[in-house]
DNA sequence: ATTGTTTGTGTTAACGTTTTCATCGTCTCA
DNA sequence: TGAGACGATGAAAACGTTAACACAAACAAT
């Protein structure tokens, strides 16, 4: 195993100076046809590949840019990646990608790793319930952008969806569409950002109604969301639809419905914030607030790249506040008309 | 914005040399009690944070790992992502991560970037083939670990399942405890190397019943998939199971019956590989060969330590197989005691 | 008193690039 | 023929860190 072949190596076989392999790399001007293609050759020959290292201590510029995530295992913040990771690989960036857990100690020492990694910049999914640790002046020199959930110093960007309105426009569906008036809200936790939001709206569409909102259901695990759900449904004044806040959240409840055989929308009717692959493939099909994963993502990064291409300067952030879609199927109790629709009559067979 | 304090700054504060700063901040020995205190109250006082840059550029040691996966959009990738990240932060590692597309051109092109950032190690997803490009002596003084699909090349470790025993034990299910004779199979993909597998064992088990296989049903997308399965329930020897090969094959096709209004199992029987979160609440909950994700992640990670360990010497890899699990739901046509059993008296309704 | 060991610290050079400046031809124009 | 311009190239320094060595002071052993 021999030493990995440096620029100096290539010079020396293609018998110029380093500064001439440099530049034929770099701005590819001044450098002689001739001189070209021995050094290009020479790199060949030799298997040649400039340390991103050394290039980006010189250049104080890394070519890279960090991201922080709680946790990959809900497709929501999959998505998110995914779409930083594509952005982030078209413009000739690497992506550090580093997971949180939603501990908000965590994500401020994976902060920190990122800057010592000198990213040049960085995406946050906030787990601090107010993101004060990256408020720091430390991380001043740093652009950085939230995705998700907002950070409280207007100096970073940040990307979020209509949470409040989104769910205020699910919530009400439940009580103007069908007469629901004892709603239940589920949510994983109640200090992060999104379930805060989510369940504002939630309550400010019970009390448009004149209706009292009922304590949130919190569900941090699939057994202690059964639990907590069952208790409800056993008490006085039990609920007849339930509004889950995100993705981890509407599984948890569903899942504890199903086992306990309880019918949707029959015997509780479920609206969800988030939408994900087999939400229409349940039975019933949840009747959704879809968020613009995908778009989400790709966003932050090209606002992060824009911010980045701006002179280098940390200035004021932007709030940017993507619009969600508010998609009726059946859990609600809706039957929409378009469902029918959309089976062939080919292989249509029971229902 | 104010230049970042580099350790000279530190030094000089502090009334040292760089050196006794770097020693303390190493292995902090020979570094008397005073001067150490002083360091450390100048490193608070500047927010000194060490260069990794610098660092692996004079160490020549990144503490930085590499992982290549198609997408973040199937879980079961997100799952092997979400289990490395958690592992190398233990480790003290960051993780560049990188999405493929499944394309074997990009593949290569990222794996060449992971290089020029001198990654320790890098995992990968194999999307090509048979992995010729990760094969070429470039990637020699690089450790490897192939993750989910082996690399041709005995000079790296893999970590794959046992897919061909899975899959057969899925479909030998179908055969002799429901009788099915006609069993088609559908991928993603033809070349693919899990699908392969996973199609052998279809189609062993096909042969050891004396069962003629069927052609694979290809599912690169959602409405392709759709066609496809149609074309083969519209023709002449209806199959009266399928088997799917892994969680976006098992979407795509379970999407595609419902849709069309096919009943499972009684009008088409379904076996999946790769178990997901939702597969229990499908209607009907569907059986699965189910894969352990999170491990095979982490093994990998552990293998790739293990390795990056071992004096730094690419040596010859292990190949580890991973079992799987055959779970029995209701969509192959059993109907397992145990779910009735877990149904809660008080909550149980209709079925 | 001499030698050796330990302890704390500084100096130098190197990691692989690129920025800046200098050099040396060659060409053009008066 | 010389002044200036241009094109191609090289040399030196720098980015921030640490390995390797050197050194001085203090202390123990002979």
């Amino acid at each position: 195993m021999t030493r990995k072949p440096t620029i100096k190596d290539v010079a020396r076989l293609a018998g110029v100076g380093p500064m001439t392999v440099s530049r034929l790399l770099n701005q590819s001007a001044g450098v002689s046809e001739e001189a070209a293609a021995r050094i290009y050759s020479a790199i060949a020959q030799l298997g040649y590949r400039p340390n991103e290292m050394a290039r980006a201590l010189r250049g104080q510029k890394s070519s890279t840019i960090g991201i922080i995530v709680p946790y990959l295992y809900d497709p929501f913040f999959a998505m998110c990646a995914h779409a930083v990771s594509t952005v982030a690989r078209e413009k000739g960036y690497s992506v550090i990608l580093t997971t949180s857990d939603e501990d908000p100690e965590l994500e401020y020492v994976e902060a920190q790793s990122m800057l010592r990694r000198h990213v040049d910049g960085l995406i946050v999914i906030p787990s601090s319930q107010d993101g004060t640790r990256l408020c720091l002046p430390e991380f001043q020199s740093t652009h950085i952008v939230a995705l998700d959930r907002p950070l409280p110093d207007r100096r970073f960007s940040s990307i979020v969806v209509e949470n409040r309105a989104g769910a205020e426009r699910a919530v009400t569906h439940l009580i103007t569409a069908h007469g629901h008036r004892r709603i239940a809200v589920a949510a994983l936790d109640e200090r992060l950002y999104t379930f805060r939001a989510r369940v504002d709206g939630y309550a400010q569409a019970m009390r448009q109604a004149g209706l009292e909102p009922l304590p949130v259901i919190l569900c941090p695990a699939p057994d202690q969301a059964a639990a907590n759900l069952h208790r409800v449904l056993r008490g006085p004044n039990t609920p007849t639809a339930i509004f889950t806040t995100n993705g981890l959240t509407t599984r948890f409840i569903f899942k504890a419905l199903v086992d306990s055989g309880t019918r949707i929308p029959e015997d509780l009717a479920l609206v969800a914030f988030d939408d994900f692959d087999l939400a229409e493939l349940l039975e019933p099909q949840l009747s959704v607030i879809r968020q613009p994963a995908m778009k989400m993502g790709s966003t932050a990064a090209n606002l992060l790249f824009d911010r980045m291409g701006d002179g280098a300067q940390v200035s004021q952030g932007v709030r940017l506040v993507l619009p969600v879609e508010w998609v009726p199927r059946r859990s609600c109790g809706c039957n929409p008309s378009a469902v029918a629709e959309l089976v062939p009559q080919s292989h249509r067979q029971a229902v």
